[in-house]
DNA sequence: CCCCATAGTGACCGACCGGTCAGTAATGCC
DNA sequence: GGCATTACTGACCGGTCGGTCACTATGGGG
């Protein structure tokens, strides 16, 4: 069977398009810019996709299905009973990490398709996802409730939107900056402050312990105040 | 001087405009379907704006002008000292009321620049706005602290970034909704996670009771469990 | 009533760009 | 080499709008 295709060809506009479409989103994207920068012409591009949009939505697809995997990997009944508040803490923190770790890989992309840029109709997918952590923070809540961790008179699904507007706010915040920012502090700090917020008074108490430490440990020394002392 | 101009003609246009552009975006709205729905000839809309550009950007104008406003009016200095931890509570409430308030009822072009959809290059425009807000709350914050309101081992910059984030993501969520949320709980549960854990341990015992008491008003009476109790 | 300045009209222009297709190059099989 | 088949090229087409301009409508002043 005669002339093999190049097979860059389709790994290279591939490439090109997410460069493209991250820069100007799908509107605005030029085809022919794709395939300049992929060096091809512009039929070899309709040998590899349907449309724009086809390419467009190949190359969302596949950044969505590695997000949701990511997300996937923290889900509660994922987990091993953590032995302590501490060990439930760091597994938390770990896996926001892991995600935003992720996001600011994909920075370009994912800035694209979370601010809408250039008329992309994926919109709903984002939404689609803020729904899936929000329900999953809210397992998490329930559960910590049960448990004695978390203070009994909150709601659950009002506090389980805020943790989950919280992570994309996150998401949002790191995939805006022009230089790789400390992720795991950030992360800290948004988890710290939520935590602190809805932990029991039991509960509370260890936790401003740990966090304390870490801090020392993480930063420059400082006088520690902790809050429990004066209760 | 000869002729007139239809006096609604300019109001047709800019009321028209912001409905078109908050349905597609600045990139996909027509101007032919902006007159058309103003009544005017295409003509008649370059009499009035120098480009489509131009339309849109006195309409953002407009907007960020008017929401600028609001959030002006809860600056600090602006706010006589209040009498209580109760009184400074509810002013801050009534303000993010307001201010969501006015994000609601503008939320059609509100959320086409948020979003960003279809080319709007406004962008920057929420980034100085989140800006503004996160140098607001990072006053409130190192004020607080001073005063002992709130714990003195926050990082106010960081923290600022987290309530600016909290805000924005209000916004984005309560423009989202098809029908009219109710702002004031969403506020005060966003206002109340943030607040409980900021607060030193002597301002806390105070809000908690002010938040029960505050809930046993607003909802169906339930068994109150405060944090201090067992501090 | 005429003049003319300005408001308003809408057919038209032209740039732009997604998508096509006739043609060409590369490759394996005989 | 000839032939079939597939990869690839890029000039071109056609639709879509943003913007223009020759024209008409409307009103006040003399």
């Amino acid at each position: 069977m005669p002339r093999i295709a190049d097979p860059r060809a389709r790994i290279d506009l591939l490439r090109a398009a997410e460069a493209i479409f991250a820069e100007n989103g799908l509107a605005a994207a030029k085809v022919e810019d794709i395939t300049i920068r992929a060096g091809v012409s512009k039929g070899a591009f309709y040998l590899h996709f349907k449309s724009k949009q086809d390419c467009f939505r190949q190359i969302v697809e596949g950044v969505v299905a590695r997000l949701a995997a990511c997300v996937e990997a923290g889900r509660f009944d994922e987990c091993a009973p953590p032995e302590s508040i501490e060990a439930l803490f760091e597994s938390r923190i770990a896996h926001v990490v892991e995600l935003l770790e992720f996001c600011w890989q994909n920075r370009g992309i994912l800035g694209m398709i979370l601010t809408g840029g250039g008329g992309t109709p994926y919109a709903y997918l984002v939404d689609a996802f803020a729904e899936r952590i929000e329900q999953q923070s809210e397992m998490w809540l329930r559960r910590g409730v049960e448990v004695g961790l978390y203070r009994d008179d909150i709601e659950p699904a009002i506090v389980a939107r805020l943790i989950a507007g919280t992570h994309e706010r996150l998401v949002r915040e790191i995939i805006k900056q022009p230089r790789r920012p400390d992720i795991e502090g950030w992360a800290r700090q948004a988890l710290d402050l939520l935590t602190r917020g809805l932990l029991s008074a039991a509960s509370s108490a260890v936790v401003d312990r740990t966090v304390t430490k870490n801090r020392e440990r993480d930063e420059r020394p400082r006088e520690p105040r902790s809050r429990a002392k004066a209760g």
